[in-house]
DNA sequence: CGAGTTCTTGACAGTGATCAAGCGACGTGG
DNA sequence: CCACGTCGCTTGATCACTGTCAAGAACTCG
């Protein structure tokens, strides 16, 4: 579990990433996009349940995934745990450890990945020259509290079902803007991971399944989720909008 | 309520103002400090219950708080209200704008206020001049995402009693670090906005303070709250540490 | 001083948690 | 390739915490 991960000495430029439009900012020319090129480091492999970082550990860089999935979680002093959130290819992960110069969250793969290092170190110097970059960050930082915001509605003031319905649109539509299917999911978390995730126990995470099944909104065989109607699940997370 | 707020033409600078180690880097010297006096463009004084910004509002500046005391919330489209965050002197607001160039919440003034106008173009342009302010508003956004994932925390795994006591322990102690009592409270926002804040119905609010109360641990009186017994508190939020 | 807002408290209801049992999928080793 | 063990998932029964509804008290502010 926490042994050390494989560093790879591979360096892969971000100028001839397909991700690059997901962590990178826009409207770079060539000659730019050698010198941003420096911001990652190194790749790094980390296998299926292990650690891209812990709690408590130094933070120098941030990470780009650029395959797998994680899962960020805390846990209070009394063991409970709460996962954070899940993060896909192109999304950036680390930004918890700027404040103090340690993180505050674990970060474990749910499947095998491979992330791109960008030390902190790099991000900065660069993002001091070029103002692309420096939005770029702004943003990601931003949208970050962005989002954690919609989790505080989710938490505070949904219903298991909206939370469930919500959680699916979000996760199949990001999947979407990844070029996979808009209909079809296979789950990287389990009910209880996605039930820590929404503030739920696993056995509502699975009641809230089976109902959306019976009702003909999904389809679930364990991991597996089809989307059939996806106008009925942003009924249910967003009732008034369809009154 | 959504009349347009004083501007106000009083330029006044960070080099000379108390709350500078709240909202800005330390280490500058005096001729460095005259050049981050540009980052605030103006002051703005906000009346009680008015908006320093509305969700959709286009986002240009964020504001630094000089007095008052603010809450950030957002509301689902069938009208359902989640507060987001409660801010006090020293603190900035309106980070949530800056990925999408428009504010995603709206932010009132719980108390008649004065923020610190700071041009989002501002920032960005001398936080490439100087790596201290680039530093200190990285330092900002993650120090919210960490905040937000604290409360996660609490809206997903903790009851009523734990999150009130964690709030009030929170508050107590910014309240603290910016000179004031340790155990004595004014509280700003109603049972109502901090039963939003905490995922909980003003009712369930009023009850925990009431058992709080009961048990010797805080001393209410409506917005007035002192807290008798700190380790009580501490001991609710917090169980197992100490057991 | 009075109207309106905020807070408290009680009774009851409902959502989701807890406890429990069994099923199914998957991986490993014989 | 199959048997077996483990882990994850489903489903049922019951319980408890918090929500809802209601009424009245206390406070605030014009």
């Amino acid at each position: 579990m926490n042994q050390p991960t494989i560093q790879e000495a591979i360096k892969v430029a971000c100028s001839n990433c397909n991700l690059r439009e997901l962590c990178m900012p826009v409207g770079f020319d060539s000659e730019d996009m050698q010198k941003l090129d420096e911001v990652v480091a190194t790749r790094r492999r980390v296998k299926q349940g292990d650690l891209l970082f812990a709690n408590g550990e130094e933070f120098t860089s941030l990470f780009a995934i650029r395959t797998g999935f994680f899962k960020t979680c805390i846990s209070s002093a009394d063991g409970r745990e709460q996962v954070t959130g899940f993060q896909m290819a192109g999304e950036i992960i680390g930004l918890d450890g700027i404040v103090s110069d340690f993180h505050s969250c674990n970060a474990i793969a749910l499947e095998d990945a491979e992330v791109c290092v960008m030390p902190f170190a790099n991000i900065e110097d660069l993002s001091r020259e070029f103002p692309l970059l420096q939005r770029h960050m702004h943003k990601v930082m931003s949208r970050e509290i962005v989002r954690e915001n919609g989790v505080m509605m989710l938490l505070g003031n949904m219903r298991a079902e909206e939370r469930l319905a919500a959680f699916l649109l979000n996760l199949v539509q990001r999947l979407h803007a990844r070029g996979l299917s808009q209909t079809e999911i296979v789950l990287r978390m389990t009910r209880e991971e996605i039930g820590s995730y929404l503030g739920l126990k696993l056995e509502t995470v699975s009641r809230a399944f089976s109902k959306f099944s019976e009702e003909g909104i999904i389809e679930v065989k364990q991991r597996y989720v089809r989307i059939i109607d996806p106008e009925a699940l942003k009924k249910i997370f967003n009732p008034q909008t369809y009154c």
